[in-house]
DNA sequence: TTGTATGCGTTATCAC
DNA sequence: GTGATAACGCATACAA
């Protein structure tokens, strides 16, 4: 709607000086008297002047705005990401345009299509469950257009990425239960497709046979959903029907433990004297319940920071994306709590 | 960037017509002939013309695009609520931009700034608790730009609100443990300065008026925080200083109840045996605790959605303002789990 | 030191 | 049916 907003034009008129004389005076451009520059600014700020960023926008070719595509909102770690998105693009003065895509592809096709539409100057992804086919991105990259993927990254040449340290989060989770002198451990794993889960397992896996312990591909069970529910059913079913009773989980996110760990009791079991669990994502939940989850801290809001450290770099051409082309990893933090120390 | 979209011009070069022209066929203006709207319509769709969405912006002097202002991403409320606006705005084709204030009110006015700079249609708000002054708003509600309020409302005239029925979620929870033979019920208040910390109060208040207990001030106790620690600290107080103990806990935030918890199980006593607990907001943790926590869910998603809905219509002048200058109220639902049912 | 002219991509107005 | 022109607000190459 038209608010009335005072323009150059009107700065210029009211001077009797040409709109350029204005445009150059606003910005301190040399070969401006200091008078002139004087009396622009002064009428400027009575009049209450604010340029229009939609005509820079166009003049320019940019907009000064980022984009977030996001699989869900309402979702802790992500939240956490989209705080330290919007800090960093605030302090550089960009805007954020946000949409989440509700894990599907076509959605995310229209999103990245309206961005570009919008002039936008760059994008941040983590991709939906859905999307396999990379082509919306590479038409993009291959362009030199500024995208970094964050969380789950592609797997596509010259990409630049932003990622946790999920193996070794994994690792130090898995390593940390042995201390503990658990040994029957299951893993409760993330969808297999999504590289952050395989890192996870990988991590688990390795932690074991680094220690001795046989790796049974068995005691790994995939919860595709990541909920509580799923989580309390599974591991109902592996305490039901294993031969040989786990004495811990360590799961690929927080929900499946807090499931792993309202099933145990509800079987009579006790955390952490019988069964040790440990989750991934250190959700708020995890020091209010009872007992407290150890879990391993990904750092979502310097993960959404440093992405849109890079993506700016990369929009004002302060760096070139070969600098990044190997995946920024950022550290995980594995937070013992009671759930796990016995 | 500049990334050679084809524009209108184009596709006149090539079809040696003129950009009018085109941009009618485009359109399906009557008075161009269905031969050339057919030609112009396959050239389009070969170029892969996508209109320019900053040019049309300028044209028209609107974005289709609106402002979320909100005091705190990493908050599952609002995160709710994030949601429910980014699915509205989305379905009727408008963009989102999100800005968070972190409780400043000085971040909150340049945004403000900034989302007018860029032509936006419309802004959802939840203002910072530092903004006791709304000229930054009022300013443009005097000029008819569309505005609604959510959660938090300002106390000026002729606003659209959209705000859940903290009151009646408050006296129910409060009837609830009364029902449930709960009689020294102490209230874990809210900011005294914040209309939904007055409305859950007033609640409590009216609901033990109603089952003729007496009301009590010293048995409200603010929390101005809102975190786990700080309900946890204030209830270890209560039960060591209060000539009366209490025997149970009717929390302005989920937060606080979870710290009442906590600290009543420090103290030994059990929940709800001794002690009943009802939580507000319904926080995903609430049924992963033992025991799991009772809490008036708020309905966030709709309330994103409402108010969006609302705003769109201002916006598109569907409806007027003066429809909604009474604040719509979402309600709420008392879920009850084990922590107050005895 | 300042002004003029042009263009960013689109559409509305008027003309033919 | 279609085209020429101007305008949205700004920045800049070129003139003066």
């Amino acid at each position: 709607m038209k608010l009335e907003q005072a323009t150059i034009k009107d700065i210029a008129r009211e001077l009797n000086v040409s709109s350029s004389t204005v445009s150059r005076a606003l910005k301190d451009y040399p070969g401006i008297s200091d008078e002139t520059k004087r009396k622009v600014k002064e009428l400027a700020e009575k009049m209450n002047y604010r340029p229009n960023a939609i005509a820079l926008s166009l003049r320019k070719s940019r907009s000064f705005t980022i984009g977030v595509i996001i699989p869900e909102v309402v979702h802790f770690f992500f939240s956490t990401v989209i705080s330290g998105i919007e800090e960093v693009a605030y302090s550089r003065g960009y805007k954020v345009i946000l949409t989440q895509t509700n894990e599907m592809i076509a959605r995310e096709k229209s999103s990245v299509q309206t961005m570009m539409d919008n002039q936008i100057d760059g994008i941040l992804v983590s991709f939906s469950k859905e999307t396999t086919d990379f082509d919306h991105f590479k038409n993009l990259l291959d362009k030199g257009f500024p995208i970094v993927f964050f969380d789950r990254i592609p797997n596509i040449e010259n990409t630049v990425n932003v990622v946790v340290d999920d193996y070794s989060g994994a690792y130090e989770a898995t390593k940390h239960l042995l201390q503990q002198g658990y040994r029957r451990i299951v893993h409760l794993a993330g969808p297999s497709n999504l590289k952050i889960a395989q890192e996870r397992h990988r991590g688990y896996r390795n932690a074991l046979q680094d220690h001795g312990i046989d790796y049974n591909p068995q005691w790994v069970v995939e919860c595709t959903q990541g909920t509580d529910d799923e989580g309390q059913k599974i591991t109902a079913e592996i305490l039901r029907t294993f031969s040989e009773t786990p004495d811990a989980f360590f799961a690929n996110n927080d929900m499946a433990a807090v499931g792993a760990m309202l099933a145990c009791k509800a079987a009579g079991m006790r955390v952490p004297e019988d069964i040790g669990i440990v989750g991934f994502s250190n959700w708020q939940f995890c020091s209010m319940i009872d007992p407290t989850l150890s879990s391993v801290a990904q750092p979502g809001f310097k993960m959404g920071a440093t992405a849109t450290e890079i993506l700016l770099d990369l929009v004002e051409k302060k760096k070139s994306s070969e600098e990044f082309l190997d995946s920024v990893m950022l550290d995980t933090e594995l937070l013992v709590r009671k759930s796990s120390v016995r």
